[in-house]
DNA sequence: TTGCAAAAACTAACGTCATTAGTTATTATA
DNA sequence: TATAATAACTAATGACGTTAGTTTTTGCAA
């Protein structure tokens, strides 16, 4: 007797994101994720292309997520303010879902369009909200990508314990994002 | 007949840098490295206390080539342009050894207090090299993190993928750390 | 309502990997 | 030269991803 158990993609996904999260991205195995939807692992095939195909997908859900979080993050303000919010935001969201974070920047180049376009989703946030610092499109590029390697430097050092020193961590952020702004400010 | 193989804990780590750097950290597997060495996996056990060693002691030798290379790159510098020096040493070592590097900043809490003490010594550099900018204690640790973050963000997105622009990868490094620099100069 | 095709589960099997236990051969030392 | 330590080995186990082939359930059309 063989109960049919209802699962599609989605969940699928759910489920793997709470394990990722719980122990860790190498740690996500099929055979884990089988158990934990009560299912044999091969049955995972019908809704997912093996491992590669899972992390992937995963990396999407995980931009999707950011995406969303960073639109609400910037509502309603503008220049430092919605910088600094945007920041805080990405670096709780990294903290709550470490895992689901970590599948997001380990995207391999041959990730899926639907990624790309997320992608650039999140790409035109950090645009626009940089626009009133007036630095010509250039150096805009340029300053999204301290910004990028600032915030994810700082969760991914956070995750590895790469920080021993007893210090508050929102406190570092906020300093450093404060000086690398004040830095645009006085022109380049 | 069974030939002695010579091997050492060296010539070992040697082989496993090499592989993770042609293939990826995810990728150094006992059964390669045995093969690259001409041995039989199980031997490597008479070297290496199984694959989380391996990596362990790789991430050591990580920050011992780190270490060195940053002394050497603000020998006869100070300010800004010791930590410019320091930044590209840096970036460009993470580009070399990507699997190395890779090691290194998946540092587990529980790694040997050899590591620890060569993370003391990486920390000193970063200090002496900020002496000139007078930000006080607090400070200057909040820096060191924002100096970290930038660099590793720099380095993992670089390795990752995450810089999908077309637009040079050390201009935009130049330009990020000059601009954080001037809002450390223009006081906190 | 019945019959059939698609979908979703399953079992069985294979290859790869890390790891352990126990064995043999080589080296170094007493 | 004998013996003890060392470094290689073989054999075996268990976890995992993956494929192939099978059964069962479900949804839809006749």
């Amino acid at each position: 007797m063989v109960r049919r158990m209802g699962l599609d993609r989605e969940t699928l996904l759910v489920a793997a994101a709470e394990l990722a999260d719980e122990a860790g991205l190498d740690n996500l195995t099929l055979s884990a994720l089988a158990q934990k939807l009560g299912v044999r692992s091969p049955s995972l095939y019908n809704h997912v292309n093996g491992l590669p195909d899972l992390r992937s997908a995963l990396a999407a859900y995980c931009i999707q997520h950011l995406v969303d979080l960073m639109r609400d993050a910037v509502i309603g303000k503008s220049g430092e303010e919605a910088i600094l919010s945007l920041s805080t935001s990405y670096l709780t969201f990294a903290r709550q879902r470490p895992g689901l974070y970590e599948a997001f920047y380990k995207i391999e180049a041959s990730d899926s369009p639907e990624t790309a376009k997320l992608g650039e989703q999140l790409l035109s946030i950090f645009i626009r909200v940089l626009e009133p610092y007036g630095l010509g499109e250039q150096n805009t590029l340029h300053t999204i990508r301290g910004l990028r390697s600032l915030l994810h430097g700082f969760a991914s050092l956070e995750q590895n314990n790469g920080f021993q020193m007893k210090l508050d961590f929102d406190e570092s952020l906020h300093f450093v994002m404060k000086a690398f702004l004040k830095g645009l400010e006085s022109g380049a």
